[in-house]
DNA sequence: CGCTACGTTGACGTCCCTCAATTTCGGTGG
DNA sequence: CCACCGAAATTGAGGGACGTCAACGTAGCG
């Protein structure tokens, strides 16, 4: 019966996957049936950059970081994601390597297919087509926008952007505030903010002090939304 | 018999864009008359960022510079494209609002589909939404990859992969030089490469001095390429 | 209990943004 | 054709944000 569990565990995250929105039920269940299982305990990749793009990834369990690096081994953390996403999407779109690489924060499954496989049920349900663009589309939002951000900014609004989109992200509601679910270094939130670990203590402590956030060793809790808001709004962070 | 003169063409330029490689003639043909078309002057805008997205254009004449500003009005250049490039895309992934606002940089021409035309065509040709999504994916890529280099390079050298990446694009042999064939100012350089006006300035005139480029009012010419691909990838510029 | 990775803090430097004052260029109309 | 205007560009001074580096804590883990 695990196997059953897991396949009707497996349909559920697929559904609340934007790439399976609107299709039928038989469908989804036929696309579940094709896939293939793989775990990866904490720390280790899915596959890295430059790695031949011939899978595409639905995160099932645990945590994923996707970043990339430059020829000088400089690294930005690009996303974080949960159960439900869908990673190495680009497999779908025949790019030759995958531009980012995709590790474990926590022990984690996905499951995934080949092009191939899923260009089948693209055939048959263009909706699978309409959605996939639907979810290359948002990146693309997203990336312009933190584009303008990362150039127009300053280091204290961006690392407030990033708390508060992880927060909403993989937030997990605690009576000391909202919890970050997921084991950050400063280095790790300087990747994602396009700056240095150092300037992400400083900014950590200082925000400490004014009671907005509580830090402590690759963790952030968020106390106070609120005052984050404002730093990422850029407006005057209110007393009282 | 200028109604078929500028359908043949179309289909030209239709053919030379990724969305609709691989397609059999006869469909390429059929899309093209289901197409409208869209005159713009100089200066004049295709679509606002924040109007509803209800069309896809191709581009069959001219220049566009699509940029994106932020609620201070801070503006990013996104990019500028040319005859053949799709813009408006994210309409086929049924996306509510432009992101990017599309200004002609002269006087074009472009022809639309509204997302539903489109899709009609993509229930009988999923090859076109695979080439939808390979559009799509490239694009992450590029904004993925810049977004690193602004995180990560100095003003020089965005400047110079900016240029560099025109000169590719836009560029027009002269015997002084790659021309980049569209009237940019320095604040147009300096949106493009994520810096001020200023800076744009005084390392145009440095690297003029240095025989890199020649530089005129809204017109640069790449005199020695290699000197700036030198700057792009960090290397000691070098003398002779 | 010591090693290692993570984190803090200070001093310092510099890149580059900000701002203001001019100059240059190109077009327009008298 | 010249004078004039506005947009584009230059140049300099000044300062501040933030990166760099070094030295030092500290927590967790084997």
């Amino acid at each position: 019966m695990a196997a059953l569990d897991s396949l009707t565990r497996l349909t559920e995250r697929m559904r609340s996957a934007t790439l399976f929105a609107g299709l039928p039920d038989a469908e989804v269940q036929r696309i579940a049936a094709a896939a293939h299982l793989k775990q990866m305990p904490a720390g280790e990749y899915f596959f890295l950059q430059g790695d031949p793009a011939e899978r595409i990834y639905l995160l099932v369990e645990g945590r994923l970081k996707l970043s990339q690096s430059a020829a000088d081994g400089q690294q930005a953390l690009l996303r974080v994601i949960g159960a439900g996403s869908l990673f190495g999407a680009v497999a779908l779109a025949q790019a030759k390597e995958y531009p980012v690489s995709a590790q474990a924060a926590a022990d984690s499954q996905a499951v995934y297919w080949t092009p191939l496989e899923l260009m089948e049920f693209v055939k048959k349900s263009p909706e699978l087509a309409i959605n996939a663009m639907k979810v290359m589309a948002e990146h693309v939002q997203e990336f312009q926008d933190r584009y303008l951000q990362l150039a127009t900014e300053r280091v204290e609004r961006r690392l407030a952007r990033t708390l508060l989109r992880l927060a909403a992200q993989t937030g997990k509601k605690t009576d000391a505030g909202v919890l970050i679910d997921l084991p950050l270094t400063r280095q790790d939130l300087a990747e994602m903010s396009g700056t240095t670990l150092f300037s992400v203590s400083r900014i950590l402590n200082q925000w400490e002090e004014q009671g907005l956030v509580a830090v402590g060793r690759t963790k952030v809790v968020v106390v106070f939304p609120h005052g984050l808001v404002r730093i990422a709004e850029d407006l005057p962070v209110k007393k009282e």
